[in-house]
DNA sequence: CACCCTCAACTGGTATGATAAGTTGACCAC
DNA sequence: GTGGTCAACTTATCATACCAGTTGAGGGTG
């Protein structure tokens, strides 16, 4: 996860290009829900690709619910607020300029502490053939503490634990959630480095799988996550408090 | 919701079909992870449709990370437990027959056991203003016994809740979830009545929101929705021991 | 005037066929 | 074995049709 020695070279399609250049005037607002998106062909032209790629974001724009096509009439754009699925945070994360958008860093935040606790006390089922594989990664945390180690190593756990806690929603939400921060998990090795280090409730989390307590594994989690939570809500306001002084 | 007199007429376009078809492959696991996607021009001939139709909707299935394509070789399927997100969480509902999966369906009303409490307190800042509109909501419930009034107003209680909280990722959740349970609309109504009739811990949600007590209002939310999903499991376990039967 | 029909000029949907560019694996030279 | 070559794949992109549904302006009709 962090600093990979080197990482795929990035070629972005045409049609990827066109999406990610209409799916973010939506989500930045500069396309209001209503507004008729250009037809087709004109935007083929204005962008200069081919009408095919234009057709190929435009389907994946209506996959991400982010506009309605009808044959014979324009496309026009929906509101990503009331029609989109979790797939979309990442995207709302940073805006078009790369700034985070610190409403949604709370709001994952949030989620993250309302999920947490039931992901831990889901695993419990795994039993101690999981709570082994929880001390063996926690085993490279206790001996190094390397900060991007102990970051890798806690995504790694919460991993395993929604992996083996058999919730597909838990499991397909997490997806969403960990590609969302990902994008600032730079950013994020410093303000989390309290939750990092806490490897207590961490271990607690694991001796609770082991004897089968969700009520013990659902405890922890909460303890856990609400460290981090309280450190960037403190971050947050300090940048916040920050720029109004600006 | 309920009993719409009309629905709008489905007119499938083909790639929305060959998108269908081919997510539908992966999701039950007929194309597993791993497995190469025919050519794009043999699946055209073989679908009987233009290239195109199948460009767009292997486009498709690369957004929902249900494959990964590159120019040059075939595209791959990928495991979409590790990959996807949680738009999916619809299609894997109810496998290609028709049949509802019921691990997804536990799945969710973890998941909804997990976020609804939290749902609840995040929408207290919504004060006096909100609290009206919650028991505007509630006035026709409590008139009005019918089932299906009970579970269309409850859905809209909720939905006002989740969009007054003012998060982000909990309403972009909460509209995943709500698209995968409305596929079964019907089917809930009778196994969550209990739920549905649940006016008084709807009705504390309501005056906690008025006081801006988020606690009263978490624990209020936790009652109702756990009153759901323990008639729920008993439906399934009732199911399931049925067909063990059989 | 109000209503309704017609139709041209849009829109997206589908089809065909050509070319560019990247991947793969067999083959060969060293 | 190592590395290079190359033919036969693959996807990516393009251009150009034509089909099919929507829209709005215009013109009839009552």
């Amino acid at each position: 996860m962090s600093k990979p020695a080197f990482s795929a070279v990035s070629k972005e399609s045409l049609s990827d290009s066109v999406y990610r250049q209409l799916a973010d005037k939506i989500l930045r607002g500069e396309l209001p829900a209503g507004e008729p998106l250009p037809a087709e062909r004109e935007l083929s032209e204005t962008l200069g690709v081919n009408r095919g790629a234009v057709r190929e974001a435009i389907k994946r724009l209506q996959q991400a619910r982010l506009v309605a096509v009808r044959q014979g009439g324009n496309s026009v754009v929906l509101d990503y607020r009331a029609e989109g699925g979790l797939e979309l945070l990442p995207s709302l994360l940073v805006n078009g300029q790369g700034q985070l958008d610190t409403a949604v860093v709370r709001s994952i935040m949030a989620m993250r502490s309302a999920l947490a606790p039931d992901i831990a006390a889901a695993a419990v089922k795994g039993g101690a053939a999981l709570a082994d594989e929880l001390d063996a990664l926690l085993a490279p945390m206790r001996r190094d503490g390397d900060l991007r180690v102990l970051q890798d190593q806690a995504l790694a756990f919460w991993h395993k634990l929604v992996e083996r806690g058999g919730n597909i929603a838990f499991r397909l939400a997490f997806n969403s959630m960990t590609r969302t921060y990902t994008q600032v998990w730079d950013a994020l090795r410093l303000v989390l480095q309290a939750e990092f280090r806490d490897l207590d409730n961490l271990g607690a989390i694991a001796a609770a799988v082991r004897r089968g307590d969700a009520e013990a594994a659902r405890r922890h989690g909460r303890l856990h996550v609400e460290i981090g939570r309280g450190a960037l809500e403190q971050a947050l306001d300090a940048m916040e408090g920050r720029q109004r002084l600006q």
